[in-house]
DNA sequence: AATGAATGAGGGTTCATTCAT
DNA sequence: CATGAATGAACCCTCATTCAT
């Protein structure tokens, strides 16, 4: 989960690889602290603790909560990104690519709760641990490239609408998505209904396939 | 701006509105502390400074730090429902409504980014003094029932299309607009655009208001 | 032995003088712990404990352990000013006022440890706290004016040479006795002798008084 | 500059001169350290990045930091010693002799603010490790012995007055050189003069000298 | 109503030192 | 000899909250 990069990386000496277990038992275990409790409310002793190691090594591998905060926020988009990149689409027709985008968008984050919170925390944060991150480069992530090539196609085989901006049809179905889990608990409070609730979010699901669709001008 | 309710709620005591304006200023300051730093990033100490009042006054009109908050909430729940209420949009054609509600839950947002915030951190907290909030009773909002009445119009008319689900078509503009915003720093470090600028915004206003025109068949 | 200024000062609510209290025992404690241990060797739980406070009084007193700090060395300047003014020397012959100076100086020092002790410390951190004290204006000491009113009485008698320097003398009859005492466990070692013996600072004293009034040409 | 002492002392291993070195790098920015810093703000991470060796070889050389900083302290110590050993006073006259001394007590400490920062650190913890020290035995300085000789001819000529305690005599010009520089950031502070430049230093260097001799009778 | 004093319960971080390779 | 990993013991400081006037 955490990066390994298939055994390179890891400094000399042990080769037990303990070393490397500590390092991703801690990522593992700030992750879910963190979307748990956000960067402030995490505690970096229950870290420790979780990831069965002691609280002072958090400061050998990371340097400060912030540094292992700004690590999981790394690991999460690259773990993103790699999970886009390997959809395969450009042999499906258009608009059924469309729709495999947009459950993949919305199903991610299903599965991914931790994402949500995270990315959400990091909002709330201003985005400082990902803009002062010089290990992450590129957070450009694939989708959007997939999404520009398919609607492209469906544009030029006509059916999809013209003049659809890839960047604004991502923010749009991304954000129909993220909205609905990062505020599930709100929303579920005004509308009483369990919008958390399997059946929910099933319905909602289709309800955003068949709103991009239409949006698209796929119908 | 605050909770008044003319002699709910306020202890006993002075009777020349000092108590009032007090209670006001409070919840001003901490509306603005918890919106820039959560329910725990805020401190007590600082918001009673900032309202220039005791921080014992605190304890006692809002009995904790978290009834602050909770008040805080509801305020700003009451406010955009009252706002909610004063649109007037049955007397335009279906359409005009619609796209006079897209905009209005999009501009609401733009002008009110402690809404938006405080509404995220509420989410990170699970909701849970929403859900524990007995004061505030009900908290549905006007829109729904506006967008209602203006979606059965538009599809009585034949120019949206049939089977549009109220709540789902709010879920989807809503979140459109929420995501945009609550998310801003995050998208603009990942697409490398200034998606704060006021053009940006500008121009992320037209294309929500044309997907979701498009979306319900408006086109 | 603190700031107390005779019933000025303490802020207003309770008038059984606790606060004060409190305050006094912090700056005797936190007094004792840095000529002890310096500003690091010190322990802000002790000092707490030593003064029979709780610990975060510190906070609220003196914003960080390095306030305690300044505020002792502040304390104990102005005590020592205070005990310079008080002496009253101009009634004497020019020789006998500076013989008392001299030993003035060295009793202080030889009574007061802490001072010694303190004086080294900060200087071992460049006099930051010193100069960063704002409350501290000024620290020039009485002792010099009087050192200088007594040079310029005995120069113009002829008991002392012409051409003295008042913070030269000073200088040096300060540095001689404060020399003796900030660094008697050296000189302890290298000389093995007990230089810090009643004894030994008694003949220390004399031989420091014969060597300045040799010096300004008393004899 | 540190002790090598050809083959005693270090550890077995190679003989290709890198240990040596490393120890001589050790110690050069060990003492660095501990002047800026004292045994306390010293830390032993620094040291050894700085001296560009394993953390861990300090343990192997010193035992601990406390007994890399007694290896300072038996260091700075020798290299005075040595120093003082190289002068020839014997040829001239005692006057001169002792003006001699005098210059170089002074400018000793002003070349070497390393050795006053030590020896004020060393002092603050009792002077315990040049006590506890077994590996230096003999801390008495050749000055003494040189500044006694001196005065020894000057009372036998008749140019200096009779009844000098050598221990005093270099106590005196001792203590007024080592307090101008390890308080001269109190005492610019205390004076709002600039007595760490290099006017006041050859002032004060010009003003101890003529103190000293007049003090000793030679005028 | 209003103030300063006081407190308890941590929270993040540091650092000398040792282990294991 | 040399290296990174690991640890234990503190240390400074913060903050929500309550007390006492």
């Amino acid at each position: 989960m955490a990066n390994k990069l298939a055994g390179s990386g890891q400094p000399p000496g042990r080769s037990d690889g303990s070393a490397e277990n500590s390092r991703e038992n801690l990522l593992t275990a700030a992750r879910a602290a963190f979307a748990a409790g956000g960067l402030q409310g995490a505690r970096v002793h229950d870290i420790a603790r979780r990831a069965n190691i002691n609280k002072q090594l958090v400061y050998h591998y990371f340097g400060s909560k912030e540094g292992l905060y700004t690590a999981v926020l790394e690991d999460i988009y690259r773990e993103i990104r790699e999970r886009e990149q390997a959809l395969e689409l450009s042999s499906l027709p258009a608009e059924t690519a469309l729709r495999r985008l947009i459950e993949f968008s919305f199903d991610y984050l299903a599965e991914n709760p931790e994402f949500v919170a995270l990315v959400a925390d990091e909002n709330a944060h201003g985005a400082r641990h990902l803009n002062d991150s010089v290990q992450v480069g590129d957070l450009n992530r694939p989708i959007i490239e997939i999404l520009s090539e398919t609607l492209r196609r469906g544009m030029d085989e006509g059916v999809f609408r013209q003049g659809l901006d890839p960047l604004h049809v991502y923010l749009s179905m991304a954000g129909m998505a993220f909205f609905y889990f990062a505020n599930n608990h709100t929303l579920s409070r005004v509308f009483c209904r369990p919008l958390g609730s399997p059946e929910a979010i099933a319905e909602r699901r289709a309800q955003i396939v068949e709103f991009v669709l239409h949006a698209v001008g796929a119908r």
